[in-house]
DNA sequence: AACGAGAGCAACCGCACGAAT
DNA sequence: AATTCGTGCGGTTGCTCTCGT
């Protein structure tokens, strides 16, 4: 037996809503609150709207400090960081803009950042010529670390790399590459992951402690011991902006991979997600 | 002024998930 | 364990507005 529809589709308004039902909804739901059940409350109120329609026009709309339109130069970079992080994780990336919703912050970035990304990724790969040679043979030597082939479609369509040596030493890198047609390196992000991290896993990110490596970077051990999360703080969003000694030291942590991967297992969590616009998003574990 | 193309955005659709039964 | 149902979410649609010709 199929889904019982969550309203009667033929009894219903649809379209955009009027002041008079706005005003309508807004009173109860600030009177009485939506108790608990959104398809029971548009009969309550006596609007012919479907629940799910009243819960999106409040949730947009008419819940109070709800700020729409001119996003700043903070939001975009937040929304550009997390959206690189994680995906089109619109409720997620909204929990970090108070005022902002997941609706607002998706069409956002659809009608203009996802332009301005694209944009900055044909500029970068115009000026830096130099800076695509030195992630080409970035990427290759970590692909072949892996036993990759450089053409191959993605980085390890997962992400991030978990490699752990016989020591038990686990380094989970969180490097990401995006479609070959825009951008052919991996790169290292410096977000706020570790905080989504722990939301989201439900672990406890604990005691960062500076990586040996990679100078202003902090790890967190997660409370089981098995992963270590890794910031890369004071470090450039994207590697085309490192400077000679940011990619010195990288180069080192690749030959840090080399070590680890050495004599140990090499695990990468699964899933690979693709845009509507052909990027390829490795999403970080438990991300899933 | 009229028209078409493109941009912006509100709203809808359908699926996944979790709680309840 | 299986089924039902409400909720939340991301993707998509389609309407309205703006701008260029």
């Amino acid at each position: 037996m199929g889904r019982a529809p969550c309203c009667d589709k033929a009894n219903v308004k649809r379209g955009p809503w009027s002041p008079e039902e706005d005003a309508k909804l807004k009173s109860y739901i600030e009177e009485h609150g939506t108790g608990g059940n959104w398809i029971a409350l548009p009969h309550r109120i006596g609007l012919k709207r479907c629940g799910k329609s009243c819960r999106l026009r409040w949730l947009n709309y008419l819940r109070p400090n709800i700020k729409h339109g001119c996003f700043s130069e903070e939001e975009d970079h937040i929304i550009f960081t997390l959206y690189l992080n994680i995906g089109s994780r619109w409720s997620l990336i909204a929990s970090h803009l108070p005022g902002r919703t997941d609706n607002d912050i998706k069409n956002y970035w659809n009608t203009r950042l996802k332009k301005k990304l694209m944009g900055m990724q044909r500029k970068d790969q115009q000026l830096s010529k130099r800076g695509s040679l030195i992630k080409q043979e970035m990427k290759k030597e970590v692909l072949e670390n892996l036993g990759m082939n450089l053409y191959q479609s993605y980085w390890p369509t997962e992400s991030p790399l978990i490699l752990t040596n016989p020591n038990d030493h686990t380094l989970e890198l969180n490097i990401k590459t995006q479609d070959p047609i825009f951008n052919q390196y991996p790169f290292v992000t410096n977000s706020s992951q570790s905080e989504l991290l722990d939301q989201n896993s439900k672990t406890h990110v604990t005691t960062p402690t500076y990586h040996p490596q990679l100078p202003n970077t902090q790890c967190f051990a997660s409370e089981d011991g098995i992963n270590l999360f890794q910031e890369f703080y004071n470090y450039p969003f994207d590697v085309s902006e490192f400077n000679i000694t940011q990619l010195e030291q990288f180069d080192g942590l690749v030959g840090g991979l080399d070590d680890l991967i050495n004599g140990s297992n090499c695990t990468s969590s699964s899933a690979e997600s693709t845009t509507s616009w052909g990027e390829s998003l490795a999403y970080p574990r438990r991300y899933q």
